[in-house]
DNA sequence: CCCTGGATTGGAACGACATTCCAATGTTGG
DNA sequence: CCAACATTGGAATGTCGTTCCAATCCAGGG
């Protein structure tokens, strides 16, 4: 039996999350994948909370690594889109970001990306007084655009293909009353031809069309 | 004993969570505050997500209401300032829309609000097909935005200030790495003296104008 | 080499929780 | 007034996070 570490524990729970989601990551699951019991886990975690935590920070501290870019919009694409990556392939990432982020927002991670997002910002020429809401307006579109986008994957589940996805949310749109929600409904035909990561990016070029505008 | 309604127990939800957040509503407490047992409470509502889902849907309602405005840019203002002031007072809605955000993006209220605010994007001439791209930057950011500061204004907590606020705030950010964390330090000393609402206003702001420089 | 103190482990025990079940009570139409 | 049905209150169940403790491991000093 190798020794117990809190990266072999990390490492465990983030296989549970990712087969099983959050609500998966119990103690049960986490003492039989790694053959021990509930006492010697909280010796290396403090409770399950940081042990999430320390989930997300081991699947996203990769993807905020610095990145070098010729123009800084550049940048900041490639830093979207590998969030958007991590969070379409760990799907629990989208609930625990914003848990974390409407909980604690000054904890670990969120710093993490909003400073690397942020340094590309600043070296795209906008005033400093306008720094918070340049970077906020990025950082929030960024996350809610890629979690909403991994739970769309993740309606469609293991079974189904894109058509059989795109013809459940169909169903669901018909139902609507289409007096009352004309709009989602037309926004429905126009979002089933296009691929989800040409329309996550074109949501961060009109971001940051907004930034250049008011620059 | 007046009957028991599941509109009683969406009211009484509600002030759960508003005094005590979201894992303060538990059927002990809802069994108290209505002098009745939890089976009388199931014959009412299916289960504790389906009444936090009735619950947001309670406190959410009144706010995505149509509104009439001579510019299209003014009543997304209106709505968005609505959510914002909703959220910073049932904190809990932050990380109870980002949830059903991500685990049921067609449930109810989300679609609710995504219309509201897509109803003005289309009278602002959009062209069609940018509509899903400009309502969904717009959505992620005021709902992001407005979470983060309802985290912020608990933090602050019901004891201190703002004034005690900021001084934590700074406390926490002095200790992060000067050299790592440059960007989000330099924004900390901004944000201080900028009023919260405004702030939030110069982000709807800035999408606006994104949405305005590709149209 | 052993022995002693701290580090680490495994699992039993505990209390809180959501949910289910059921007997009892209210209500209503024939 | 009496059957069917609607509604209630609370006891029972199983799962969970967390705490506690006895047993085991390990390293360093005598």
């Amino acid at each position: 039996m190798d020794a117990l570490s809190r990266e072999r524990i990390v490492a465990a729970a983030v296989a549970i999350l990712d087969t099983a989601g959050e609500s998966g990551l119990t103690f049960r699951a986490l003492t039989e994948r790694l053959a021990t019991g509930a006492g010697a886990i909280y010796w290396h975690v403090a409770n399950r909370n940081e042990l999430l935590d320390a989930a997300t920070e081991a699947v996203i501290a990769p993807v905020v690594k610095p990145v070098e870019a010729d123009e800084p919009a550049d940048g900041i694409r490639a830093i979207a889109l590998g969030l958007f990556d991590a969070i379409a392939e760990h799907p629990w990432l989208a609930t625990q970001l914003a848990t974390q982020l409407s909980r604690s927002p000054w904890g670990s991670v969120t710093p993490r990306i909003f400073e690397s997002i942020g340094r590309h910002v600043s070296a795209m020429g906008v005033p400093k007084a306008g720094w918070f809401t340049a970077g906020s307006a990025l950082v929030h579109y960024i996350l809610g655009a890629a979690g909403q986008n991994a739970a769309n994957a993740r309606v469609l589940g293991a079974g189904g293909d894109r058509a059989e996805f795109l013809a459940a949310a169909s169903a669901a749109w018909e139902r609507l009353d289409p007096e009352e929600y004309q709009f989602t409904r037309a926004v429905g035909d126009q979002v089933r031809e296009h691929d989800d990561r040409e329309q996550f990016l074109a949501g961060v070029d009109l971001v940051l069309a907004g930034i250049a505008a008011s620059r």
